[in-house]
DNA sequence: AGGATGCGTTGACGTAGATCAAAGAACGGC
DNA sequence: GCCGTTCTTTGATCTACGTCAACGCATCCT
């Protein structure tokens, strides 16, 4: 599904752009590039993290890593979205985030995956051995320090979405999903107006502590009053083949 | 108040724990002995710590720092308790944590505080300003590797928080919140059957994103099933003079 | 002493969102 | 094609928790 609509907000800065301008916006085709780490490394340390790491790719609600499990390997997304549970005993799930191209899963550098992790459609990732990232850092004070910087970020994040779960009401809890979902994409450099949801209500009910019926209720009360336009399948509809489909049914 | 009659759990490990056996436990009287970032730390190290480092204190209800100011402190607890709020145009607040002897306030090393502080009671603490603790972990990689690793196990505790308060009912929320006080207090050194709560109802139920008359209904009948015990003023309970007032009254 | 204030408890009642249920659409497998 | 599965939507109903209100108890101030 597809929304649009949304109104434009007074950009965040992007806070982990890259500040040397090497790249444009973000590079999602390489971990090298990446600009969460870029701007701390010099050319021959992207080198080694490139020779370090090696492309893989995931199908659909395949899973990248597990809660509990030994943490060997540190993915960057290249490619697709990711949903990051947390699963209480009797089956309860908690999604803790959504990743983009760009950002990476299992950085903590602790000795275990403190979450679940699997790809909502196809997935394209780079992935490091844990022990060749962490001797990478170990040897890079300012990747470190970069390394920081992100875990404090995704802290700042993590307490936004403490506020959403504890004090928000369904509707503005699907209304600030949709807008910082709009703006970690349109920081990717993509389109601002319409918004691609990969994710089942369900999802979006797990992460927003909510259930799968009132988030379609919510989505559907949105389009209703016009604050969204939703837009059932936008593949489709911007091919010109199955347009005249629909225009013959 | 006072809860006693929590069931032992198996503890888990304590993150933040000196490897080095130097300290019994954590150390609270000051920051430069605190377990957080003693282990990283040589003898000279912790001397500069210690000269960079002020005694402070606060009153009950004052603030440490608020959200959106230049960060220009970081704060060691030394006693006391602080909560950590962020709040909603409209006045809805929403704690973020609670912080206990040992604990950092401010340590994200970033432009501006992401959420405010003030004190629960009074309040003791050593302050660094922002500049001087930058340039020391900056000319210390290992300290910023424990600073890493607090970052991180602060995320893994917003997870968990965010599991608290998307998936658990009233219940589960004020016994796990009961239940991860009282393993924090231990750690501390502290007595394992008995638990000091001195923050509001209203504190309480703005972690656990509750109303505080949920959370009042939800203790009496925590106490009224006998799970825990309630002492209304540990204090008194523990002075004979007062005990004998109570027993002529 | 007396009034104001803050905090906690409890009761009565209202409601946002959960639960239960049914049906349709899209898709893959055979 | 048909069938099973998954996803979404919508309606009817239920309930956990919020809201409103009253009251008791400390503490503090004058």
């Amino acid at each position: 599904m597809t929304v649009s609509g949304l109104a434009e907000q007074t950009s965040r800065p992007a806070a982990l752009a890259c500040p040397h301008g090497v790249h444009e916006g973000h590079c999602t085709t390489c971990p090298v590039r990446n600009v969460s780490v870029c701007a701390a490394l010099a050319s021959d340390e992207l080198a080694l993290l490139g020779s370090l790491s090696e492309d893989v790719t995931f199908a659909d609600k395949s899973t990248l890593l597990m809660q509990g499990d030994p943490a060997n390997a540190v993915y960057n997304l290249t490619e697709g979205m990711v949903r990051l549970y947390r699963l209480m005993p009797d089956g309860r799930r908690q999604i803790v985030g959504f990743l983009l191209p760009g950002d990476f899963v299992g950085l903590a550098l602790s000795q275990r995956y403190a979450f679940s992790a699997d790809a909502i459609g196809p997935v394209a990732a780079c992935r490091f051995t844990r022990a060749s990232f962490a001797s990478l850092v170990d040897t890079k004070p300012h990747l470190l320090r970069r390394l920081h910087e992100a875990a404090t970020h995704e802290l700042t994040q993590a307490q936004d979405h403490m506020v959403l779960l504890g004090r928000r009401n369904a509707e503005e809890k699907v209304a600030s999903f949709l807008i910082s979902l709009r703006d970690r994409v349109v920081r990717l450099g993509r389109s601002a107006i319409t918004l691609n949801l990969p994710m089942t209500r369900h999802d979006m009910a797990d992460y927003l502590g909510l259930t799968l019926e009132t988030v379609s209720r919510t989505i559907s009360k949105l389009a209703r009053d016009h604050v969204i336009l939703v837009v059932p399948d936008g593949i489709r509809l911007l091919n010109p083949a199955r347009l005249e489909q629909i225009g013959e049914g």
